[in-house]
DNA sequence: CTGAAAGCGCTTACAG
DNA sequence: CTGAAAGCGCTTACAG
């Protein structure tokens, strides 16, 4: 077992840790890590490679750690000076083209890359741009992700992705995300006063995504206010007249937004404003909180959903766990439009978050404001538009 | 409009750009960023902040961009070196109370943080570790990404991430990779012997997430062929006789092992080796490939899907687009058991994979690497579960 | 076109 | 305990 090896205690201590989850909810699974007892532990194998596999040449392991190769180590070999190494890899520099080749095939032979960080030490320019974001948002939607990964590599920039368990651990992720030379900063989750000060004193930008600053950065938003009330408009005109509202968290701002404009304008309608209930913005929630909610009080024509994970929870809810049909019994519509709220069984009526454009922007007001930081705040709108389906009775 | 500076010629090229998506899907959305008509365009709207919001003191725009506040900077002001700036953020310094007390009050003051870069390129330690990993595979299993954030954190360790569109925008990933002074990188997609050399020649810890290095590397990998094994057998003794696999891309050495530990082992059992279909790896691919294989010839007793996508897709396919019902008439098996296969809708039978233990194996092997570069290679099992709900009849 | 040298922001022996 | 100095891997004036 030379893979868990007892001389490294150090490692070892962590590796050949145990760790048995005990939870035994339906459908869960048991958890089992006991790296120590691996030779009798068929839930984990360890098989080195074999002699074969090794002698295949170039396959065997590293010989030392923390040896990257650098500049002078080609320019040794190449028989010319470090800079000139430097201009090799540097597009406009006057540099003869006989150099340049020769030097980039004994880097390419070396396996020679020039060290980004290095170079950006002297040019001010890293091009990573930190990107925080709470772990609960990559997983509702993961597309927000990779749109803000691909604005961000259009423009030559590389995301460093910061994921505090919930907004409460922000400060964590804001502190670590501080110590790395960024060009920018997206914040999908809310900055204090103090976090945003931080940046501004080191020269970072900030651009909060989907939620405003108050001044205190630029930001990209979808219109939640507004398109909760396109929402509420629709319900209303429809003939729905009772409405549930499942909230999310308390101290969320983008599903206080969007309760708060859905409520307005019902009450605008002259509806009553609607109950509201705080959940989180989980399927799970959405559907014990939809539960909880009609165990005394009748089913409303309309529940409004502020985010699609709830609309679903909620829908599955009323299916299977209360009988009523959706949209019949009740109607229920959510926000985002992730890609499941298209699927027959939800065919959720919702409004699209246009994830490519809040990305777009959120990079470029990143680069607009490296270009002119005393230029005004601004805050941008992103339109969500209404997507209706089957899930409630227009 | 000032947000649409005109003067800007640079930016502006690239801020004012139109771009309208003309694809008219159902459920499709018009992609609007016609920045430069923005005043007359109700998709987007521009608001600069207020005289009063900017009169909140220190909530100006920042003044400069690239002058991070730095050691010297603080030390000039506590009046003591910058070596001992430096030691104050060390806790293994010896240094008095009092002076670092002192130099970490004027440092939070001046928003200092000292630069893990500049550091890193002293201690080869930068704290880096790239994760590759298509956006593919992001969009479907979002919770491998969380996961090996996580692993990593626990180990000091931050994220860098690269999501290539898919495996065959793989070289641009690595290249872009191998720019920063990485302390390892996590692969969830294939390389080629010359990508791992490039990491060698760097002395960059590498390892395969989920497929094999034949020796190239250290692997984690969840036991595909034997887990789909264990699928057949069950399907099996519960009486299935006839099967359809969606198999996933042919190039995918994922979906691969998993459809031939599913097929080798029914071949085993004395069936004939099931048809397989080359899809992708999504909720529509399955779906249109469910569909397809359907036309023409009757339905098998079960379909194995090589994750739970593709068996998403194909549950739909069936109810809805062939009118069959799952698990009446054919039983649908998955791969993966993400979050939406124990929903009521789907209810699927499939294999949990243990994402934070691949994770943490993960980050392990790294580590281990790290502390011992010339040990023998790993590969890692991490058993899969079988999850069994109701979407096979047993 | 090319090289020697300075300097980016740090850490860490080396002196005191 | 503290400071001056060297050096990590680069880029970029400054000379030639």
């Amino acid at each position: 077992m030379p893979w868990c090896d007892p001389s490294a205690r150090t490692s070892r201590q962590r590796r050949c840790g145990t760790k048995v989850a005990t939870s035994r909810k339906p459908g869960d699974v048991r958890e089992r890590l006991d790296f120590a007892s691996a030779g009798k532990n068929p839930w984990m194998t360890g098989t080195n490679d074999t002699g074969e596999a090794r002698s295949m040449g170039n396959a065997g392991p590293q010989t030392a750690i923390g040896k990257r190769v650098t500049a002078s180590d080609v320019a040794r070999e190449a028989g010319v000076s470090q800079s000139t190494v430097s201009r090799s890899f540097s597009d406009d520099s006057r540099i003869s083209a006989a150099t340049r080749e020769h030097v980039r095939d004994v880097a390419t032979r070396m396996g020679y890359t020039p060290n980004a960080l290095a170079r950006s030490l002297i040019t001010s320019r890293s091009g990573m741009v930190a990107v925080i974001v709470t772990r609960q948002s990559i997983l509702a939607m993961p597309e927000m992700l990779t749109a803000i990964s691909q604005a961000l590599g259009r423009r030559g920039q590389r995301m460093l992705l910061f994921s505090p368990a919930d907004e409460s651990d922000v400060q964590n992720a804001v502190s670590e995300a501080w110590s790395y030379p960024l060009e920018g900063a997206i914040s999908c989750v809310t900055l204090t006063a103090e976090h945003l000060d931080g940046f501004r004193m080191n020269r970072i930008p900030v651009v909060l995504y989907n939620r405003r600053a108050r001044g205190l950065a630029d930001s990209v938003c979808t219109e939640h206010h507004a398109a909760a009330a396109r929402l509420a408009d629709r319900l209303w005109e429809a003939g729905h007249r009772s409405f549930l509202c499942l909230a999310g968290p308390a101290d969320a701002p983008v599903g206080h937004e969007r309760a708060e404009g859905f409520s307005a304008r019902l009450e605008e309608l002259g509806a009553v404003r609607p109950r509201s209930v705080v959940t989180d913005f989980s399927y799970a929630g959405g559907r014990a909180a939809m539960l909880d909610a009609l165990g005394a009080s009748p089913a409303p024509d309309a529940v409004f959903c502020v985010n699609d994970q709830l609309a679903m929870g909620a829908t599955d809810a009323l299916r299977y766990d209360l009988g009523l049909a959706v949209p019949q019994d009740v109607s229920v519509v959510g926000f985002d439009d992730v890609p499941e709220a298209a699927r027959p069984s939800y065919l959720l009526t919702t409004v699209r978050q246009d994830l490519g454009a809040l990305a777009e922007n959120a990079a470029s007001l990143l680069d607009d404001r490296s270009r002119a930081p005393d230029s005004p705040l601004r805050d941008l709108d992103v339109r969500g538009e209404l997507v209706e389906r089957q899930s409630a009775r227009f």
